[in-house]
DNA sequence: TTGACAAATGAACAAATGATCATATAATCA
DNA sequence: TGATTATATGATCATTTGTTCATTTGTCAA
């Protein structure tokens, strides 16, 4: 039960309801993740720490940035539930096309952060 | 945004996701949930208010009792969520049981409240 | 090494929340 | 009517939570 509420918990905010909707979509990193969402860097690592706790996301280092990404282990049911959580929702439309126009402004191939130094 | 977090956030407690696993099986009425839960009343009402107020349960008056279930507007994604949340879980288990049995001697027909003066 | 960058962590504090107690409302029945 | 039963509501308080600021850790490049 403690497991289950858990994972309520973790989208109980709209802080990390926004960051997990973004990473259900695309694997981000925590620059990027600042820039789409126009929040400083210790507010996303302290939610992204409550999603990883309850299992909702995984994370890989690639130098000195480390990408995150909607957990594999996550059920079907949950995924779907999230996904359309963010249908018809006008704030996660908006995070997604800014996610979308960051992403099209990197480089196309060998990503790694649209704030590092070229 | 708000409605969706609204929506997790009613769920986010061990007490509210107990009602919400009983009544997502079988409509039950606030004494009835008392007794399974082993809660004081009051408890139970302010769960029951804020799993309301997020749409997630709808109630019934009949007589003197007021009879809750899952809403019927519930999205399928998230009434398989929750039911797989139940699933396995030792707490939801051993309630589920209990409800059971207290269903089990009640009267079967015109069934009312279990602390009813028969 | 040193400096710069990316992210995590810890402390502090205001704000939100959950439980409890007391009281109010609403329906029924004698 | 008044008493009883079923449930809701309001106030209070301790606890938890979310955010911010400051600092630390980890990685790379010059």
């Amino acid at each position: 039960m403690e497991e289950t509420t858990k994972i309520f918990r973790a989208l109980a905010d709209s802080t990390r309801m926004r960051i997990m909707l973004l990473v259900l979509k695309q694997e981000l990193c925590v620059c990027e993740l600042e820039s789409v969402l126009s929040m400083e860097q210790s507010r996303i690592s302290h939610a992204l720490r409550i999603l990883r706790d309850a299992a909702l996301i995984e994370e890989r280092r690639e130098s000195r940035w480390i990408f995150y990404r909607a957990a594999s282990s996550l059920p079907p049911s949950l995924f779907s539930c999230l996904e359309e959580s963010g249908r018809d929702d006008e704030q996660t439309l908006a995070d997604s096309e800014k996610m979308a126009r960051l992403l099209e402004s990197e480089e196309p191939e060998g990503r790694r952060c649209p704030l590092r130094d070229q």
